[in-house]
DNA sequence: TTGAAAGCGCTAACAA
DNA sequence: TTGTTAGCGCTTTCAA
C-alpha cells in the first residue's frame, strides 16, 4: 500500500515494474498461473509487487472480458421481515463461503420492477440467480433463459425453472393441528371458532389453505367457507380485515391461522387499538417465524421455514449437470409458543448488530 | 423481443441494422443523444430497433469505459433484525427513485470482511457508498478515499468521513425517563432497581450509557456502577447475562434499559427458560424498534431511529459540493408500549411479503 | 448531424 | 516458461 493515491494500478503497471508481460501478470493475479506453468519466482515477484502497490483487479474489466462476474444474486420481494432478512443473512454466508460475491436486491412484489431488476443483474453478467418470491416467476425465468443465466426459484413453484419450495401443505397441517389441540385445552371448539386470515391468490396460500381446511374438517368435522379470510400481504389490509371482523362479530375468533408474519403485524396494529385484555384468550398460529412474536401475551404457534436448507439445495441443483425443472420440497418446523430459537446470526463470532 | 436467443444484441448489431454508426447508437441508447444533436427520426428508428430486439446495455462494458457503474452500495453489519432490514428497505426505494441500482452487502462486523467487501465494491466502480455499522470506519474510509469513492457513515461516528448519526444520548435520555416514569406508577423506584443491559465498547453504547446515567441520577438520585451490564451485541451472550443476574439475585431488576433489539432477543431466550408469570411486572426499554416487541406481555418502551431521514441526509451530503467530515445528528423517536407503527413496506402498493 | 477510431483493464488463444 | 495479439461492448473526443 505504498502507492498513496493517483489512479489504481493495472496489470500494465505491474508488468512494467516486474519486467514481464501483461498476460503473465494477469495469470498470476487471477490464479491461473499454475496451469500456465509460470515460474514460481516470477509469480512470487509479481504477487509481492501487487501487494506492495495495493493492486486490486478491475472486476468490470474482468467481467467484460470473461462474461462472468463472480456475482450471485438473490431476488427478494422485500427485506423488512424476519423471514427474508434471515434468508439474506444465510445467503450471504453461503455465497461468501464459495468465494463469490452475494448481491441481494428486492423488487417490491412488482412484476415490472422484477423484470427490470433481473435485466440489470444480467447486464452485470451475474453468474447465478436465486429467485425468492417473484410475482411473475415465469416472466423472470424467460429473461434468465434468454441470457443463459442459471437460476432457481426459492419457495416459489415456477413451472419452468427448478424450484425448491417449502412444504406449505404439510406445514399448514402441522400448524392447524397445533392450534386446534391447544384450543381444545380450553374447552370444545366449534368449526366457526377457527379462522384463517391473510394470503392471496398464490401457490403458497392455496397450499396452506388446503392443509388448513383438511385438518380442520378432520378434527372439527366441518369448515365453513366464511372461515377463510384472504387479506393480501400487507399489514394495513390485514389490520382492516381484523377490524371489520371485530365490528361484525363483537370479538375475534377464538383461534386463528395467520398466513405470514406480515399478516401478523396487521393483527398487532389492530390490537394496538384495543385493550389487550379483550383478547387475552385467543390462540394464534402464524405461518412464519419471528422470535419476538413467540412471546406475545397469547399463545402463538409458528412455522419456521428452513431457508438455509432451501438455499443449499439451490446451489446443489445449480451445480448438477442436468437441470430439469424439478421441484424439491423442504419441510418446515413447528415452533411452539415461547420458544426463542437461534438464527443465522448465531454463527458469527460475537455476532449480532447494533440496531 | 423477437430475437429468440443466441447472444445478446450489441450496439454494433443495432448499428448495422439501422445503417448508422455505433457511436450514434450508443448516444441514442444512453440518453445523451439530444445533446449530440441526433435527428429525432434516427433516434426513433434506433429505439424501435432496440426495443424490437430486446437490447439491453452491457453494464460492465459501460462501467469499464466510464469508470462508473450506476451502483450505490449500502454496507450493513448484518441483515437479520428490523433496524437493518428496514434500513435496507428504505435504501432500495431511495436509490431506485434516483435511477440508480442499490446493492446491499453485509460484513458480519468483521473488520477484515468489511475491507474485503469494500474492495470488491470498489472493483465494480460503485458510485457511492453508505456505511452503516462498520467496526472499523476509518479503515474503510481509507480505502474509499484512495479510490476516490464518495461515502458517508450512517449511524456511525467516523472521524474522517461525513457521518449522520442518531442522537443516542438524547434517545437514551428519552427512553430512560419513560422507563422511570412508568415504573413509578407501580410504586417508588430505588436506583438499584434500574439496570442497563447490552452494548459494547463503541460510540453508540457510550452515548446511550451516558444518557441513561444522567437521567437516572437526576430522577433517582444515584446510579451505582453495578447497574451497567455490558453484554456485547449477541442474543446468546445477552441471554447468559440475564441468566447470571437471575442466578445471583433470584429475580430480574424491576426495570431495565436494553441496548438494542438484538440484546432484547437475548432477553427472550432467557424468558423462554422460565415461566413468564415470574416476570410479569418488569418494565423494559429497548433502544431499537421492532413491531412485535411492542406487544410483549410487559411494557416495552422503544426508541425508533429514523433511518430513512439518515439516508436522505446522506444523499444530500454526497451531493453537496463541499464534503467536510461533518457530523449530523438525527433525532430518534420514543415509541410507547403497544404501538404498532407503519414501516417502509407500507409505501408499497399491496405491499408486504410472503414469509 | 454523424462517423471513425482509440481505449477502459482484462483474458485467452496462439506463438515463440 | 513467457510474450503478442485480438478483442469483450461501450463512451468519447475529434473530424467530417
Amino acid at each position: 500500500m505504498t502507492d498513496t493515491g493517483k489512479k489504481k494500478a493495472t496489470i500494465y503497471d505491474l508488468s512494467v515494474l516486474s519486467g514481464t508481460s501483461a498476460s503473465t501478470v494477469s495469470a498470476v493475479l487471477n490464479g491461473s498461473w499454475r496451469k500456465r506453468r509460470i515460474k514460481d519466482a516470477t509469480a512470487q515477484l509479481i504477487q509481492d509487487l501487487a501487494e506492495h502497490h495495493g493492486y486490486t483487479a478491475n472486476l468490470q474489466a474482468r467481467g467484460l472480458r470473461s462474461s462472468r462476474s463472480g456475482l450471485v444474486g438473490l431476488l427478494l420481494p422485500v427485506y423488512d421481515n424476519r423471514y427474508f432478512s434471515s434468508m439474506a443473512q444465510s445467503f450471504e454466508a453461503l455465497v461468501r463461503s464459495r468465494g463469490q460475491c452475494p448481491v441481494v436486491v428486492s423488487a417490491c412484489r412488482d412484476p415490472r420492477e422484477e423484470r427490470q431488476v433481473v435485466e440489470t443483474l444480467i447486464s452485470y453478467s451475474i453468474d447465478e440467480l436465486f429467485i425468492a418470491g417473484a410475482t411473475d416467476p415465469d416472466g423472470v425465468h424467460a429473461l434468465c433463459e434468454k441470457a443463459g443465466l442459471k437460476h432457481v426459484n426459492i419457495d416459489l413453484p415456477g413451472t419452468r425453472a427448478p424450484s425448491i419450495i417449502s412444504d406449505n401443505y404439510e406445514g399448514a397441517r402441522l400448524l392447524t393441528q397445533a392450534i386446534i389441540e391447544r384450543a381444545l385445552q380450553d374447552g370444545p371448539l366449534t368449526p366457526d371458532e377457527l379462522y384463517l386470515f391473510g394470503g392471496r391468490d398464490d401457490h403458497a396460500s392455496h397450499e396452506r389453505i388446503r392443509g388448513f381446511r383438511e385438518v380442520k374438517r378432520t378434527l372439527l368435522g366441518a369448515d365453513p367457507d366464511a372461515c377463510i379470510q384472504p387479506t393480501g400481504y400487507s399489514p394495513a389490509m390485514t389490520a382492516r380485515a381484523f377490524e371489520a371482523f371485530y365490528e361484525g362479530h363483537g370479538k375475534l375468533p377464538r383461534a386463528f391461522f395467520v398466513n405470514s408474519s406480515i399478516n401478523l403485524e396487521g393483527l398487532l396494529r389492530f390490537l394496538g387499538q384495543h385493550p389487550h385484555e379483550t383478547f387475552a384468550d385467543i390462540i394464534v398460529g402464524c405461518y412464519d417465524y419471528d422470535p419476538f412474536a413467540s412471546f406475545l401475551p397469547f399463545p402463538v404457534f409458528m412455522i419456521q421455514q428452513d431457508s438455509e436448507a432451501m438455499l443449499a439445495k439451490g446451489f446443489a441443483i445449480l451445480e448438477a449437470p442436468r437441470r430439469a425443472p424439478v421441484t424439491v420440497l423442504v419441510q418446515p418446523t413447528l415452533v411452539p409458543p415461547r420458544t426463542a430459537l437461534t438464527g443465522p446470526l448465531d454463527q458469527l463470532s460475537d455476532a449480532g448488530g447494533n440496531g
